[in-house]
DNA sequence: AACCGTATTGCACCAAAGGGCAGTCTGATT
DNA sequence: AATCAGACTGCCCTTTGGTGCAATACGGTT
């Protein structure tokens, strides 16, 4: 078993911050990565995977903030904690309002950021399971022809067969032969599953 | 047709301040009410109604933090702009943690706080508009017996009346029975609409 | 030309859902 | 004692949903 482990990824031009820093996430059992810049993170690989980030606003090249609403537009999940020196409140309700986690000020209590990072891992989890379902969801969605897509449309809304038949101007046992294969290819097997799973389609979050 | 005004209730305990803002907010067409004190506006009235709230942080007695928790704490929906004069990072990121629209500081922009108030007024229609069909749906949901709220439990789930016949140990006519109840106490004419309608139970903001 | 996926439909059959009607039983209220 | 609501059930019938089998038609691929 490779458990699978979140990676404490800190990203400070200051390099006695980072290493402070990193020691104290390290003490407390977390693996944790370093990066200078913000481009350099971007570089990194395990971008995608469980974690979260530890972030200096001010720095050479992208600020903090900017990296953050970089992360936002291609819908990386990675939850943002902010730890800065020379912060001011504007700043930081623009960070809280981007939806980072917190938004700490140097010297940072221990205790402090270590709730912080374990608030972010927690919202991480939840928010990577979620995305998990829903990425499987779409998966089978992507596998429906037009025309069951049209049917699972109507079937969702509660509509009977004969009265989708109807609308579209085809036989009752078409619809039933496409009914038949949404259920089959969105893999739930009744129409309480099948609501419920359409549900994972359509939020904003996408 | 009395159309229903949205109330901004601005609470600071500078006079100089409330007329201000109050000033500002009525030129832009707002209805407006202004509290010297957390306590003189928990006192008013209508503290369910459409609005939002422009509120200092420093003020005798209850500060705005506590009101704002206070708030939460019964439920209230009312969304909080604070506007203070002598606010601090951690203060900010503790208002926006605990649900605030906006952490704006004196002296504040004429459009930086009419654009929160409007982002408020927006989010609180919005929150407003669900909790009313959520309330509606509890209040269904409250006219069904105990019997009758398993078996809808049970139908939510996908499961045919044969099997939550044999489950509960009752004839499968009888959940029939209890199934076309439940059906007509919540409203709804289909099962597509029975499952959207139950998830409007589960939330965790009740 | 042969083949395949998709859409379409008819026929027949079975399972499941929905109701109408009627009746029993129990506990609580009047 | 009389009344009423809620749970429970049987019988019967209709409407829907779900499927197997078979066949037609069309467009794109090999």
């Amino acid at each position: 078993m490779t458990e699978i482990v979140p990676i404490i990824h800190i990203i400070d031009d200051d390099d006695s911050v980072r290493k402070a820093v990193s020691r104290l996430l390290k003490a407390a059992g977390y693996a944790v990565k370093s990066y200078a810049t913000s481009g350099e993170f971007m570089m990194a690989e395990n971008l995608e995977s469980p974690g979260c980030i530890v972030l200096d606003v001010r720095m050479p090249g992208p600020s903090g903030l900017e990296l953050q609403s970089a992360l936002a537009r291609r819908g990386n999940g990675l939850p943002i904690i902010f730890l800065t020196g020379h912060g001011d409140i504007p700043m930081s309700v623009r960070a809280m309002k981007a939806g980072a986690v917190d938004f700490l000020t140097k010297p940072v209590q221990r205790q402090e950021l270590l709730s912080a990072v374990q608030n972010a891992l927690d919202r991480q989890a939840k928010h990577l399971s979620e995305q998990t379902r829903n990425q499987h969801i779409r998966e089978c969605y992507a596998t429906l022809t037009e025309r069951e897509r049209e049917i699972m449309a109507h079937v969702v809304e509660g509509k009977l067969n004969k009265q989708i038949a109807a609308t579209m101007g085809i036989a009752e046992r078409t619809v039933k032969a496409h009914r038949a294969q949404v259920m089959s290819k969105m893999q739930v097997d009744s129409l309480a599953d099948l609501v419920r799973t359409a549900s994972g389609l359509e939020p904003s979050d996408g």
